[in-house]
DNA sequence: TTGATTTTCTGAACAGTGTCCAGTAAGCTG
DNA sequence: CAGCTTACTGGACACTGTTCAGAAAATCAA
């Protein structure tokens, strides 16, 4: 009998339905003026009918957020996987991350940027929370080793240095998200500055 | 008569009794935890009270993150003003904007990483927000140029490199600050090392 | 078709938020 | 003491996330 098969397969509709409503609000008015009453509203149920779906606003956004840096990581796996010159393949990736950011600026705030989240979360919550962002880190730790491995850029503590460069990368994105009023250069010089910096320091037999 | 100073200044008093109040709130609790009426209930007056001194939460939390960024300021200034090496100046600054954001997580949260607020400001306002924020930048950039004219680093557009820089700086602290749960590396190791790359890749000669 | 059961959904409520405003209380002046 | 100014408050409004008893709908069995 299909019945059963046919209900689970509408509730994972509405399930999808209530994250695109979410997403749309969180793309058009940031993650602080999203509120469970707005989302409801856009797809005709009730409030209380999102809790049946997700345990708290908090699981809705952080799914939402894993799906998209999902995208990111494909995108970073394409770029290593391409037969593009190895010196191209890790300001790609850097240029990759920091576009994809300022691409979905609201998706990328609450994901690296909202303190808070973070300190409340049990243990089992945090893994889910790091895939996201966790597998892209890791696939421009990658990148990095294999740049290593091919002499172009200086051997070092590959740790270290994938933290040291995902930090300088978020630093750019995050900043012209958050300070979008400041009086910036251009971004392209920017993002190309800072990507020819890192890669230099990279390269530089100290 | 000194019966209207005696008052202005019990005024004064008031005011900065709200804000020692919303400080304790900032630093123990996070930006999103501090309520109109957790501060009331802390100096025993109603919340409405509040809104004789400051125009809303924003404006409070705005003064208060003002006041902090002007220390920062100070130990900026008083670096460039020391009698330590050229060399040594740029790393001290960079330093000391990391570790003072990561000695006020939940101030340097309100002042880089939320960008909601940015965006409701009037143009007036907007300057009051880059008081703090950008005379550090200011200081910053000032450093570079000093580096520079002392031929320490290779010349270059000062205000690209700059906001290159502060980017670089303000991407560890932030993402120190945000995503404290993760695998980090030494704090001080992260901070030598990008320190390092930042400064590396100033002097290379493109 | 009917009745029982399971699944899905909702309305109202709770406790909290920022903010505003009429009205009260306190202090100073003449 | 009366009049006036300044300081303050209580209650309200419109929101927020979240819970839960009960209604509605869909399914299954007879």
């Amino acid at each position: 009998m299909g019945t059963s098969e046919r209900r689970t397969r509408e509730k994972q509709e509405l399930r999808v339905k209530i994250q695109e409503a979410a997403t749309e609000l969180i793309v058009s008015e940031g993650y602080q003026n999203v509120s469970i009453r707005k989302i409801a509203d856009r797809i005709e149920y009730a409030p209380s009918t999102i809790y049946l779906y997700f345990k708290d606003k908090e699981e809705l956004v952080q799914s939402i957020c894993n799906d998209l840096f999902a995208q990111l990581s494909t995108i970073l796996q394409q770029i290593q996987d391409s037969p593009s010159p190895i010196e191209q393949k890790l300001s790609s990736c850097c240029r990759a991350y920091i576009e994809f950011g300022l691409a979905h600026p609201n998706h990328y705030v609450v994901t690296f940027c909202i303190p808070e989240r973070q300190f409340d979360i049990a243990d089992d919550k945090f893994n889910d929370v790091l895939d996201s962002g966790l597998s892209c880190f890791r696939l421009l730790s990658q990148s990095l080793q294999v740049a290593m491995d091919a002499g172009f850029i200086k051997p070092s503590d590959i740790e270290l240095t994938s933290q040291i460069v995902w930090s300088q990368i978020h630093g750019l994105t995050s900043l012209l998200i958050c300070c979008d009023r400041f009086p910036w250069r251009d971004r392209n010089d920017l993002i190309d500055g800072l990507i020819r910096n890192i890669i230099e320091s990279l390269q530089k037999t100290g």
